[in-house]
DNA sequence: GTCTATATATCGATAGAC
DNA sequence: GTCTATCGATATATAGAC
């Protein structure tokens, strides 16, 4: 369950680099595979490790998995809204909006959710990890910007910002996890367009 | 993989009763500990009857559970909005919400939801059930309520009615599955009050 | 139909040789 | 550090006695 610490220098001189090659193995392991169906035997294969060196870095199996889990969360899927809400709320909020989307649906991301929830009753530990390192940011920087733009005015941002990201996260859970796109597809642009006019319409102020 | 099908008669005279007692006794086990943590020896077990007899009935693991699925899927977690949606647009719409989030909260239905999506790559079959048996459905009955209602007029019925259905059920996902009461709490009634109002400001007509 | 026993396989984790 | 071997536990699925 504990991850060994050692130190930089001295016995385990690339330890940090050992340690990410075998993330680096585990991840597409994990991803496709689920916690359950994934071995030991075939993550020190992926990784191009010996099962000795494994058990090394990691304590057991569920060392690593939270190891991953908690690497992924922090940088693998970080969200990174680095392009600033700009320009007329109109446009912002639809590129966003697509931005998001195409984040979401990224192979990795799907698996990396459909991962968590999976888990979640297991490790809810690792499923609050996951909304606090993740969608919690995306909430906070979506309800600044509505409270801070100008031409934005509602009376509650937070539970605004919340039905706009809902709304996109449950599209891509039918669409893709659930494989909806032939039993009750949805155009993304309808989504869109209609989610944005949604918003606007109540929070549009007259300036 | 495939179910044996008996007569009625003959053999095995109360198959139907025999067959449902083993669901009935896997249902549990299945829904709190997943497809792969759970044995053949506890469904046995908890269902009352041998393993033999479980195998009589039930070719394999994967057979038992596709039978599970779909009978929860067609019978147990059938959205039974009996309810007809009526009265003043405000009223029905919240109403409808606190009954969504109501039924959806249910600790099974919980567990339904997290079983489908942890198995949604293995058995793509089984969450596209879902969605035709169950999110379908509702889709279906929200969009036509939206088309019929005379206080209400949208350009697209369907999308408005996705966005409804997706924030509450995002909302379920977060909350409850995620375990996101302390890590990003929310309120129902700020919730259903911020959709209600988002939903009526854009499709209320002046009639 | 039920019970016990078992063949077969896989997996997590460890030990020893090098 | 890697390799092979192995222990112990657990699981699926089957076989035989009754």
């Amino acid at each position: 369950m504990r991850i060994h610490h050692h130190r930089e220098t001295g016995k385990h001189k690339r330890f940090a680099d050992k340690a990410k090659q075998i993330l680096h193995g585990a991840l597409p392991e994990f991803l496709k595979h689920g916690y359950a169906r994934t071995s030991m035997d075939k993550v020190a294969k992926s990784a191009g490790v010996s099962k000795q060196t494994l058990y090394s870095y990691y304590s057991d199996k569920d060392g690593l998995f939270t190891a991953l889990i908690e690497d992924m969360a922090i940088e693998k899927f970080q969200l990174v809204w680095s392009q600033p809400l700009e320009g007329e709320p109109k446009k912002a909020l639809t590129e966003l909006a697509y931005r998001m989307l195409d984040n979401v649906c990224d192979r990795d991301h799907l698996n990396f959710v459909r991962l968590i929830t999976a888990e979640s009753e297991q490790r809810p530990d690792l499923s609050q990890l996951f909304l606090s390192k993740i969608a919690k940011p995306a909430i906070q920087i979506l309800t600044a910007y509505f409270q801070d733009c100008p031409y934005l005015d509602f009376a509650d941002s937070e539970a605004i910002a919340r039905i706009f990201i809902g709304s996109l996260f449950h599209h891509m859970l039918t669409e893709e996890i659930f494989h909806g796109k032939e039993v009750i597809p949805l155009e993304k642009e309808r989504l869109v367009n209609n989610l944005v006019t949604l918003v606007l319409n109540t929070g549009q102020t007259s300036n």
